[in-house]
DNA sequence: CACACTTTTTGACAATTGTCAGCATATAGT
DNA sequence: ACTATATGCTGACAATTGTCAAAAAGTGTG
């Protein structure tokens, strides 16, 4: 071999800085492989290895602006129709449900981390839409903020906890968590009040009542939804609330049309945030997505906790449809 | 033809989404622009022209985590070393002293909104750095941020103006800015005072005085230095502070190796900002490169004003060696 | 209906990137 | 000195992207 290389030796500091040489050249400099491999004077595999490296190690942050989200036309329809401070409205013009939600929940996690300041305390509510955001959320370095749990424990048809939905948004955020250790509901409103009190399970209510910002997504009230098949509802309790008037469901409460908590048999056993708790937040984050949650999401905004909204073009286009 | 592709009408909604929704199909979900042109229903030289268009809007978002600056090795010994809050360091093994500094000036632009928060006031400096700085930044909307231009007129020997460096900075942070409509030096002290209290110089200088966070680079004491090349300073009047101690020049004003202002004929000449203004901030952001900037550089980080700072890994490396 | 303009498509080809097996070299451990 | 492991290189080829001219199709106007 021609003996122009040079190996790096471990622990040699320039050995990462190679690969990030290598990673700017190409995606700031514009420069291609060969000429990449000319300047560092290696071969062009070893520059796709290198790039290839940085890309494992999650160097390289491709995003769209999300200023092409949030003055998506429809977007600004939505804020304007609803006195929210932002919306950020994704197109999902040919994709599945399934498909929307998680472009819907890509899009979020990737806005949330510009709507959090220094300080901030985060409450995280927990279903499949937030779980989602927290999985999909790049590691980010945030300054002392915290996340707390709104929601209790209850039994999971995801495969993961209320706990580790948390938990992973505040990994990722790089910030605090305070979790609640207690389940969401339990048999006896008696029960509750004492659990309530325990100090432990006080603090934690405590922390979570003074969050600034909370992320929550809009259940529906439809008999497959996920208070139900959480445990949370029985179908009586669902058939009940919605005598009463329920359209749709945040952080485990059943609202009405206007937004306002309907108070019933489960609430005194509810161990979680009141509703009262998340309304006129700093900012109030509504991730949802399908046209069953028009009418939940609507109630959301009416009640006073939502001021921004992430969704999809469709749903967007449905909200105001059903807005007029 | 086969009939089975549609234009999109002028003004139609769903006109632009054509353009994000190829440009989330290639980034975020990693297909390539034939499966996306079969998605789309269009051809290959299609979603090459929208992902042109998108790339050419600016909606593309490319950069590296600046985790990966910040983490460096000589970042972390920096920030120890200095007691900042933290430093961004970036590998320019190969570079010309000019490839170096865009690419420090790069990095600054890419970390400067991640250290913005709501209603922060930001003093801006001038000189080459900080314009390339300011040039750098891609469109960010900050929110309540205003930029304050921390120093006066002067001859430029760059082609810009104290002025548009400021309003370039804000209005690519999306933010308010505050000029300083007024010479940096002026030929008579009395002159100066009077400048001073002028109304609307004395509103201009209360505010810049009244930043939280700044961001300036740190200014040698060599013959060739911006300071004299910019006409505030004469070869006299640097020979003169140089025999005062003077290791190095922040926002025009001479500085010893403990960071101490030294005061001459020149300060009561000057209209700008006061270095004791600069002392304690939220941040303070020193973006400088180059050898003879190391001792400048320190000089700065000694007096107090600088809490964070952007530098290549050759200078950071001097640096670490000239503190030993 | 004809025309002008804009946008998309076709098809070819060059350039670049991704992948891979096999080989070469460097380093570390015994 | 030998062996094992890690890293880099070579060279070939497939896949993908970029570019371009010419043609086709869609739209708006008179």
């Amino acid at each position: 071999m021609a003996g122009t290389t040079r190996r790096r030796t471990v622990g040699q500091v320039s050995g990462e800085s190679i690969v990030i040489e290598a990673a700017w050249m190409y995606y700031h400099d514009g420069l291609n492989q060969s000429k990449i491999a000319k300047l560092l004077k290696v071969s062009r595999a070893t520059v796709v290895n290198y790039l290839q490296e940085a890309r494992e190690r999650g160097y390289i942050r491709i995003s769209l602006a999300p200023e092409v989200f949030t003055n998506h036309q429809l977007a600004q329809e939505l804020r304007d129709k609803f006195g929210l401070q932002a919306a950020f409205v994704l197109p999902t013009g040919i994709n599945t449900e399934e498909e929307s939600l998680m472009r819907v929940a890509r899009g979020a996690a990737e806005w949330l981390p510009s709507l959090l300041t220094r300080g901030d305390k985060l409450g995280v509510a927990w279903g499949r839409t937030v779980y989602e955001v927290a999985e999909a959320i790049e590691q980010t370095a945030t300054k002392d903020v915290t996340v707390s749990q709104l929601v209790g424990s209850m039994a999971t048809p995801y495969g993961f906890t209320a706990e580790i939905c948390s938990a992973h948004m505040a990994q990722n955020l790089g910030a605090k968590c305070i979790n609640l250790h207690a389940p969401a509901v339990l048999s006896d409103p008696d029960l509750a009040a004492r659990l309530r009190a325990e100090p432990i399970i006080h603090a934690q209510l405590e922390a979570l009542s003074h969050c600034n910002k909370a992320i929550f997504a809009a259940g529906s009230c439809a008999p497959d939804s996920h208070i139900v098949s959480s445990g949370v509802a029985s179908n009586e309790d669902l058939d009940w609330y919605v005598n009463q008037g329920a359209t749709g469901v945040l952080c485990g409460r059943f609202i009405n049309a206007e937004g306002h908590p309907i108070v019933g048999k489960l609430d005194d056993r509810m161990i979680g945030v009141e509703l009262d708790k998340l309304q006129g937040l700093d900012m109030g984050l509504l991730v949802s997505d399908g046209a069953d949650k028009v009418i939940p999401m609507i109630s959301a905004i009416a009640g006073g906790y939502v001021t921004h909204v992430v969704t999809s073009n469709e749903t967007a286009r449905l909200m105001l449809k059903a807005a007029t």
